[in-house]
RNA sequence: GUCCCCAUCGUCUAGAGGCCUAGGACACCGGGUUUUCAUCCCGGCAACAGGGGUUCGACUCCCCUUGGGGACGCCA
């Protein structure tokens, strides 16, 4: 049988870390698989679904690479075939109409709590033989005993009593279908062979088990991942900062970055760190995902960031990095190649949006210095330190980082200090800040003529200050 | 409350009864390279939740306790 898999999110907000994680393994196993991956819309939901929200979806999707083969299905859109299954339901006795008030509903699920037992829904209107009304619902007819056994992929078998189980709505009294009956007409109409989703939906799986069962339908494959954690070990929330999926994009983190992050997150291979893409797909399998749920550790994903951006082809880092500069106001034409920007500040730098603001003094100008390193820097005789290398520079044609240092050292020399007592306070001049690429790379990206003016400005920083004291 | 699931360093994890003096990675702390900051290299700190079994032998198997998570909706 065809490996098809599916991603199924309800439209209701963004694409969140936990969901792009059940994609990425969903979408991993198909293409290991040759498979396929489908994409569906669980719209049921008419209040909370948005189009907003589908779209927040499918960007997060793009971003991340995850295409799918087929859909997206939205369910708003297969209404026919759910009433078809439930009408089948309905004619093989496999169902019901029930007309128990939501009051009545209500009261008797405190009274089942306050005797300890677990709420569920009673079978009152089971036998009624009631007919289709306004105020009816439909209700599956879950067997009363015997229990259901899931032979799940990660978590093992797992055995359900049906006295657990209660007679389930399939249909709403508004004539909508509900989730269960949904995802079970879908995964079995379009084939898919391994549901792989979030453990918060094992308590489902049995319900959905006799459904099919009832309908007999295929049993696909299961495999329920654990959850994923804020990094204080609680319920991911918006409280943790990034929960969205786009919202690293924003954040400067490139996708390779997030996918690898991602994968090893409840997923291993022995002590491998990073992956490419074809290894990931080579070396995943269901069988070594982790049971228990995991925390969210933006460290590491900083470090694999890093990694990725020293790693990956600087033209490709470059153009990722075009879009920040936009973004954040910096009209790159007013300084040196990307690529050049890229390979310079990669090994200082954990994000993208990190590098453009370490970049920034390359294309804009500025009017303060770190306080901190101007007043360790910039001493009284600093102007004249300054002053001096600005006519070294004046005069100097080959402007390349050789050269450059070349004059560095010689003014070193002819000055008789350390290299220190030069070079840091030439870097806050040109830079606003303590540290950058070598000074010499930094003052060749630079340009000559942005060199020297901000040669004069701190010279004349300095000397106001002075004049302050 | 009832049912289901989970449990190795702070975090991600390796570990399928002897290979474990429990390995790797991030973070952290030292040291080295680097006339800034990083990168890089070397070293260090740090865990099998607790208690019972099974076994010649348990991180690994079973049970209990504790702790965490999930479900219990005319949400998905």
């Amino acid at each position: 049988m065809k490996v098809r898999t599916r991603f199924a999110p309800s439209p209701t907000g963004y694409l969140h870390i936990g969901g792009a994680r059940t994609a990425l393994f969903s979408w991993l196993y198909a293409k290991k698989m040759g498979g396929e991956f489908i994409l569906r819309i669980e719209d049921t939901d008419r209040e909370r679904s948005t189009q907003d929200a589908v779209d927040a979806i499918t960007d997060g999707m793009e971003w991340l690479g995850l295409e799918h083969d087929e859909g997206p299905y939205y369910q708003t859109q297969r209404y026919d075939r759910y009433k078809e299954v439930i009408q089948q339901l309905l004619d093989q006795g496999d169902a019901y109409y029930c007309n128990c008030s939501r009051e009545r509903l209500d009261a008797m699920r405190e009274e089942q709590m306050a005797n300890k037992q677990k709420p569920k829904y009673d079978g009152c209107c089971r036998d009624k033989g009631l007919k289709a009304a306004d105020d009816t619902v439909v209700r599956f007819k879950n067997p009363l005993d015997g229990e259901v056994v899931i032979n799940d992929h990660v978590r093992g078998r797992v055995v359900v009593s049906n006295q657990q189980l209660d007679d389930l709505i399939i249909e709403r009294s508004d004539g909508n279908p509900t989730y269960n009956l949904t995802v079970v007409v879908d995964d079995w109409d379009m084939q898919i062979s391994h549901v792989i989703r979030g453990d918060d939906h094992l308590n489902n799986t049995p319900r959905q088990i006799n459904i099919l069962t009832a309908l007999g339908a295929h049993i696909p494959e299961y495999a329920h991942i654990p959850m994923i954690n804020g990094p204080d070990g609680k319920k991911l929330s918006k409280r943790h900062g990034a929960v969205s999926v786009m919202q690293y994009h924003e954040e400067g983190y490139l996708t390779e970055a997030m996918i690898n992050y991602l994968v090893r997150l409840g997923w291993s291979y022995g002590d491998q760190e990073i992956f490419t893409l074809d290894e990931m797909i080579e070396k995943f399998d269901i069988k070594d995902i982790n049971k228990s749920s995991s925390s969210l550790n933006v460290e590491k994903l900083q470090w694999l960031n890093q990694q990725y951006m020293i790693k990956l082809d600087p033209i490709y880092v470059a153009e990722q990095l075009a879009f920040y500069m936009l973004e954040h106001g910096i009209n790159i034409e007013n300084g040196p190649k990307l690529t050049d920007v890229v390979e310079q500040l990669r090994e200082r730098c954990k994000t993208l949006v990190e590098m453009v603001e370490s970049s920034r003094f390359f294309y804009e100008d500025f009017s303060e210095y770190d306080a901190k390193a101007a007043k360790k820097q910039f001493k009284a005789d600093t102007a004249m330190v300054l002053a001096e290398l600005k006519q070294q520079f004046t005069a100097l044609d080959d402007w390349r980082a050789g050269a450059i240092h070349g004059v560095v050292e010689a003014t070193v020399e002819k000055l008789g200090v350390g290299f220190g007592k030069v070079g840091q306070p030439l870097r806050l001049a040109v830079t606003g800040t303590g540290n950058s690429p070598s000074i010499d790379i930094t003052l060749e990206l630079l340009g000559k003529e942005k060199t020297l003016a901000r040669l004069d400005q701190a010279v004349d920083f300095i000397t106001r200050q002075q004049a302050d004291e």
